[in-house]
DNA sequence: CCTTTTACATACACCATTGTATGGATAGCG
DNA sequence: CGCTATCCATACAATGGTGTATGTAAAAGG
């Protein structure tokens, strides 16, 4: 085979991680070899073992495509108005999550992330998991924590504790929906219980 | 070496099953293999293969030690009076499983199920995670929906969504801890937390 | 007490996967 | 236009794991 441009070398760079994702997500990341990826992308280990060091170095290339951060969802709404109605800041900052995790790309690697793969190499996925998730509970806290004290929230409920709440219901529904996504979908039942667990932790309407 | 007696003969498969449990959750499913666990037995793969036909089989006896039924819980509770009260039954069905979870065994193969192996052989991991789901929402659903024909629900609270609710925080909560059971007591959390999402679904004191 | 079956240990053949070494053709660059 | 680094295919050796076949000593059973 002859030498490709360097266009064409980042586009089968690209390739070969598309093809890594479908592979891992069909089969497991454990299951799966370089050659089946390789194939899969009509190509051969060669080509992998030119892009990348290894399985794990390919693997982390992966996530690399898909890195959220949760407080950009938050600046992505754009709206200046969000500080001084923290609950809305929430909910509009979740259905933007939906949304993303809608895009196939999204989806497909958080389901490998979370279900579909072990700890292998030098990588470990609970860590990264655990950093997610310490990450989004912090975020979601401190909102509560300034609806708190803005009188938004119901009396009787302490902002962590409603942070902690919010934060392990979201991760139970994607972990739920990312099992398999086509039993729902996530922006219509996320924004059904997003709704309904906000209402029950607002303060009622006063007067 | 000689032949041992049926009582040891059971004795070592428990040993091969403790030892699966051990290095599964430290290695993962796929990165161990079967002489791993043998060897951590303090016996041969040939042992393992006396007793089951493949690291498969293994598996599956290993899950068998451990599985809950939902409405075993409800029904370990012994009170008759729960069917008066259907929010108080969750209740206590939810912390007799907190208890549960918190004992080793149960704790290490439900991590192992959860975080610590992806598909193999004839065994798909994320449908014994679905049908664990399932059963546990349609549960809580059935009790919600008795809850609220009572009106002890909260107004304009939908009892399907309450259910949907609370199993989806179940199951972030059960995630976020079997990933590392070292940073909280699921049982002080989950009564907590669960204690606080009750009572924001509860009904208002009339009178 | 003798035979058979049990409960393993040991040994062997086989396969899949990995990492690397090598080859080759051309794109990029002077 | 020639040189070299790039981009990938091919070939090779090494490894680790699986399944099975065989050995064996003692427990079960009569």
């Amino acid at each position: 085979m002859a030498r490709r441009t360097k266009a064409e070398a980042a586009a089968t760079r690209e390739a070969l991680l598309d093809a890594a994702e479908e592979v891992f997500l069909e089969k497991g990341v454990a299951r799966t070899s370089l050659e089946q990826i390789a194939r899969h992308a009509d190509m051969t280990r060669g080509a992998i073992y030119w892009h990348f060091r290894n399985k794990a170095d390919l693997f982390q290339a992966m996530l690399q495509r898909v890195r959220i951060p949760f407080q950009e969802l938050v600046e992505e709404i754009g709206d200046p108005s969000v500080t001084e109605r923290p609950l809305e800041a929430i909910r509009l900052a979740c259905l933007k999550g939906f949304e993303r995790l809608e895009q196939p790309r999204y989806r497909r690697v958080h389901a490998i992330l979370i279900h579909h793969c072990e700890v292998f190499g030098d990588i470990d996925p609970l860590t990264m998991q655990n950093e997610i998730a310490e990450e989004a509970c912090g975020a979601l806290t401190d909102y509560f924590v300034c609806a708190a004290r803005q009188g938004h929230l119901r009396p009787g409920l302490n902002p962590e504790v409603a942070g902690e709440l919010l934060q392990a219901m979201l991760g139970g529904l994607f972990h739920d929906w990312l099992r398999n996504h086509e039993r729902f979908s996530i922006v219509e039942r996320g924004t059904l219980l997003l709704d309904a667990q906000l209402e029950l932790m607002r303060a009622p309407a006063s007067g």
